[in-house]
DNA sequence: AGCACGCCGACT
DNA sequence: GTCGGCGTGCTC
């Protein structure tokens, strides 16, 4: 009987968010049969969590007084696939992290809270109204119950009414829907939803859509064709029609087979809104709930609904941000990654990972095209395009007719200055006239300025004193609206002082400009102007952006301000001026990506200009309008630019001709912080691999101290990803064992060093 | 990471 | 006399 019962043992292997690399094992006593893929509520240390089924086993090492058992089994969802587990463990072999700590963040919130389960997959209950309901029902309600006459409308409009919908309508839908049950009115079914309509044979028409250029065409035909794995960058020029070539790579794959999936990935939840509406418009014949959308923003409930629709296959487009990279999606045969350069693809805490970089690791595991689009790749990508990795496919020219790259105009402020022309509070005089000269032409124009706030400054003409964070080594920056000097690392807040806290003299000034200064400059410089400033600060209500980009498409601004939120995707159709303050200060930065970025920047933020047909203009204010930057783009020259940089990469070894990882230590001293750090490199130094690795001192960061936390980094390079991996997976332990109440973290290709 | 247990200062 | 500081140790 015993000899039996070990006989049929079943074991799991669970992977859980938890810092330890390992899995856990656990006895498997419940009736579902497991998999690995399902998740499981389990007993740890002191309280339940979520795992997930790594492996199914019928023994284990752990002894078995140690062993506990599975608390209960989610079998209602399909498991989550070998191949989504497989990129899990990549993510979390090369980001050097466990398991766990990969797949579960990866999921729902909802998933991973066990007494959600039940309902998460219980049958959607529907009300259906009976005729004795309809006969009865709008005349028995009170004439003011507006919410009772919403539900009661929406009973009658539909065949069934699903009961999440009613609850949306009314608060107290429930026991209201109880209620007219019982007296005959409503009827209550479960069971699958309504089976959607037989999709048609083509989704869209192709005598309807807008023709497309030669480039495009062969860029569509190129991606269409690939049945591998076969990675693209399509570089093309703003407005030279990127996303149609997306939406006919789309409409080729979804036409072709009735149940593929296509994953679209954009740098920026602002972005969604009108790629979402462009694949609604364009795949109108599809489910609506065949395109969803996955980002930060939404609402636990639609994440949920929307995993879950991209998880069963229903969802055949997914729309999302960085972390939609890590959807389970079973059928998936494209991704397109928009504006693959964008800095926003690499998550910046937790596991630090690329979602551009991820995207080719899952397009290569699942042998499927990728497409990396952008007008300015990222060095890494040109350079596997140069390598003859990447299929290289190029829109060289504005896709609407007349439509020219604007002319690019560099305001050399020292002449200025020379000469002395006037200007009013940073913007030139040439600056200040063409933007008139629009306005009078009832054209719009934009200033970009990466900066937010009045004033990064705030500072005592008598004794020098500069208003900084109490928290941080950083200044604090002078916010006139909200009339608070706030800090950007931490959120620190006061009121502006009125006179200088150290010696008393009430001549304290706002040094320097940042958006809300240009703002109220412009209003005043360009009388007339309808000026809106679009920031992080003038955005921070949810859906307050979408809001303010559509008075700038209805013509109801004349000068839009902001910071490189402005810069992206948006079509503004007539903005004929683009005007650029304060780049400079990235020209001479100490870190080495700073050029690209801004080359990037200002090469997007140029292509809002004359995108409709009429001639647009760029002006870019300087004091080194010699520079080769410049130079490159007042050309709108992206390969002499990557080019030229890339040689220089070569040269200095920078990335992509080395790879890089960062150790970071977070401690209450400097001190200690770099102490940890200059024992974990002795501790590096004799591992596998470490031989090939340089390692340099370690050093505090730039921001010191943020929020109160003082912060130091080492930084590993080297020639051979294989040997730093290696090094790095073993230095792991050694990491763990060094004493010290500290907090570290490895970051394997960082963006900032 | 949590969440315990485990030994030393200022309070009902 | 306890409440609680965070050091260190464990989690199948």
């Amino acid at each position: 009987m015993r000899a039996a019962q070990r006989m049929n043992a079943v074991f799991v292997r669970v992977a859980l968010d938890h810092p330890l690399p390992t899995l856990f094992d656990y006895r498997y006593e419940l009736a579902p049969v497991p998999a690995p893929g399902l998740l499981v509520r389990v007993p740890f240390g002191r309280r339940d969590v979520v795992g997930l089924i790594c492996e199914v086993t019928s023994q284990s090492d752990v002894p078995a007084d140690k062993l506990r058992a599975v608390a209960a089994i989610c079998d209602s969802c399909a498991p989550l696939s070998d191949e989504w587990r497989a990129l899990a463990a990549f993510a979390a072999e090369y980001y050097q992290r466990g398991l766990g700590e990969v797949a579960l963040p990866a999921l729902p919130q909802a998933l991973r809270d066990p007494s959600r389960w039940a309902r998460l997959f219980a049958p959607e209950e529907r009300y259906r109204l009976l005729p004795a309901g309809r006969a009865a029902l709008p005349d028995a309600l009170p004439a003011r119950a507006s919410a009772l006459r919403r539900l009661a409308d929406a009973l009658a409009a539909q065949p069934a009414l699903a009961a999440a919908e009613a609850r949306a309508l009314h608060p107290k839908a429930s026991a209201t829907l109880d209620e007219w049950r019982s007296l005959g009115w409503v009827a209550l079914e479960t069971g699958p939803e309504t089976p959607d309509l037989a999709q048609p044979p083509a989704l869209t028409d192709d005598a309807l859509l807008p023709h497309l250029t030669p480039e495009q065409q062969q860029a569509v035909d190129s991606i269409t064709a690939a049945r591998d794995f076969a990675p693209f960058l399509l570089h093309g020029v703003t407005g030279s029609g990127k996303t149609e070539v997306y939406l006919h790579a789309l409409a080729g794959l979804l036409n072709a087979r009735p149940d593929a999936q296509a994953l679209v990935l954009v740098p920026e939840i602002n972005l969604t809104p009108q790629f979402e509406a462009a694949f609604r418009t364009r795949f109108a014949a599809l489910p609506e709930n065949a395109i969803v959308t996955m980002h930060s923003g939404l609402a636990e409930g639609e994440r949920v609904r929307n995993w879950l629709a991209a998880h069963t296959g229903r969802a055949r487009i997914v729309l999302g941000t960085r972390l939609a990279i890590l959807a389970s999606l079973p059928k998936l045969a494209l991704i397109v990654v928009d504006e693959e350069h964008d800095p926003a693809y690499k998550q910046q805490e937790g596991l630090r990972y690329s979602a551009r970089d991820l995207a080719i690791y899952r397009a290569k595991q699942l042998a499927i095209p990728v497409v990396l689009g952008s007008a300015t790749p990222s060095l890494e990508s040109w350079w596997q395009a140069d390598q003859g990795r990447y299929t290289r496919l190029t829109l060289s020219r504005r896709a609407v007719a007349d439509a020219v790259l604007p002319s690019v105009k560099l305001i050399d402020l020292e002449e200025e200055r020379r000469r002395g022309r006037a200007s009013i509070e940073g913007l030139s005089g040439p600056l200040v006239t063409a933007l008139k000269a629009r306005l009078e032409r009832s054209e719009q124009s934009l200033v970009f300025l990466n900066r937010r706030g009045y004033a990064p400054i705030l500072s005592c003409d008598a004794c020098g004193w500069v208003a900084g964070c109490p928290r941080c080594s950083a200044y604090v920056v002078l916010h006139k609206p909200e009339r608070t000097l706030r800090c950007h690392h931490c959120g620190w807040e006061s009121r502006i002082p009125k006179s200088c806290p150290d010696c008393g003299n009430v001549d304290i000034a706002p040094m320097g400009r940042g958006t809300q200064r240009v703002e109220e400059t412009l209003a005043s410089a360009v009388p007339g102007a309808r000026v809106l400033r679009i920031d992080a600060d003038s955005t921070r209500r949810k859906g307050s952006a979408q809001a303010l980009f559509s008075d700038v498409h209805a013509g109801e601004v004349d000068i839009l301000v902001g910071t490189q939120m402005i810069a992206k995707g948006h079509d503004f159709q007539r903005v004929t001026l683009v005007g650029v303050l304060n780049a400079d200060t990235a020209l001479f930065s100490h870190d080495f990506r700073a050029s690209e970025r801004l080359f990037a920047q200002l090469m997007q933020v140029s292509g809002r200009a004359g995108r409709s047909g009429l001639p647009g203009e760029v002006m870019i204010q300087t004091r080194y309008p010699r520079h080769a930057l410049y130079h490159a783009l007042a050309r709108h020259d992206y390969v002499g630019f990557a080019n030229s940089t890339l040689a220089e990469r070569r040269d200095a070894q920078l990335p992509p001709f080395v790879y890089q990882a960062l150790l970071r230590a977070e401690g209450r001293t400097l001190e200690a912080a770099l102490a940890f750090l200059q024992q974990a490199a002795a501790a590096l130094a004799p591992l596998p691999g470490a031989d090939r690795v340089t390692v340099y001192d370690a050093v505090p960061l730039t921001v010191v101290k943020v929020f109160n936390v003082h912060r130091a980094q080492l930084l590993l390079e080297c020639a051979s990803r294989a040997a730093l991996q290696t090094a790095l997976r073993a230095w792991q332990p050694a990491l763990r064992s060094l004493k010290g109440v500290l907090r570290w973290a490895v970051e394997v290709d960082p963006l900032d060093i």
